[in-house]
DNA sequence: CTTGAAAAGAGCGGCCA
DNA sequence: TGGCCGCTCTTTTCAAG
């Protein structure tokens, strides 16, 4: 992981429809060892995927909804159930276990309030929790999935 | 927007690698007229991009924190300053207005507490701040930019 | 790492149904 | 619309400096 693998990473992480060639001549290489260095740094898992990003509203999914929760039991079994149907509903986004007095914190993308009502009431029937805020978000300034590559190690 | 071109956004929002002749495949057509969605959907603003997916983990930056933000001013000229700032820094990865008590939530990818320490005092001298709270992940147990595409319209 | 090149595959476009 | 058939460009691999 040199300067030439970090500016390749930075460079696809923000538009990996870029051909071989052009990112060979960004980085001021010939193709070949290009191509190699990208091989390399998929093989390794630095590159973990390549998506297609989609526009929320063109769907008719207006609402994000960040939802805080305290879980109160925190035995392995409960856990694990609970980590296993929450990640299996398509509208949750993100969901992380925190520090602190939130246990866990959701983002649940869906149509509308409506839809959210209909979520919500999901969410507490797939196992019984604490306490659970739900936070709605009015305008996204930003978003975006690359990363502030630092320039160490890494 | 049929159920066609939704399952090819599905499709292509969990996989951009795939040729069109595999996604033709699967959505049962050949790959022109696939191709031609595929085209329009770009055209219309339903792809919005095409990105590789990095591993934090294994760019050192292993310390995600949500950050909830009071304003206390609401000036126009406030906002405008304080969005611009905030959304220049790379270490914020979202940054969402919000309803309710909370006026702002940043998710920010950082290496360590060191890292986010900086990131803090950068900050808090963007703009004045009426309230900052930091919530720390401890485990991402579910991050996805896959949206759940709703049958209807979109 | 570079150049050069060749085979395989994918994107792209025209034309017909 | 969708399907068939080419033309081009890119990706991928190889040899040699």
């Amino acid at each position: 992981m040199d300067g030439i693998d970090r500016k390749i990473l930075d460079l696809l992480q923000h538009d990996a429809t870029l051909s071989i060639a052009e990112v060979a001549q960004r980085v001021g290489l010939s193709q070949t060892p290009c191509w190699k260095r990208i091989q390399r740094l998929e093989t390794l898992g630095y590159i973990t995927s390549r998506v297609a990003l989609l526009n929320p509203e063109k769907l008719g999914l207006g609402l994000t909804v960040f939802v805080s929760i305290e879980a109160g039991e925190h035995s392995k079994e409960w856990l694990d159930a609970f980590a296993a149907r929450v990640a299996a509903m398509p509208e949750v986004t993100e969901f992380t276990r925190m520090a602190g007095d939130v246990d866990y914190l959701l983002r649940v993308v869906v149509r509308d309030m409506r839809d959210y009502d209909r979520f919500y009431k999901k969410l507490i029937a797939a196992a019984p929790l604490k306490n659970v805020t739900s936070r709605f978000a009015m305008e996204q300034i930003k978003f975006t999935t690359a990363l502030a590559i630092p320039p160490g190690d890494g």
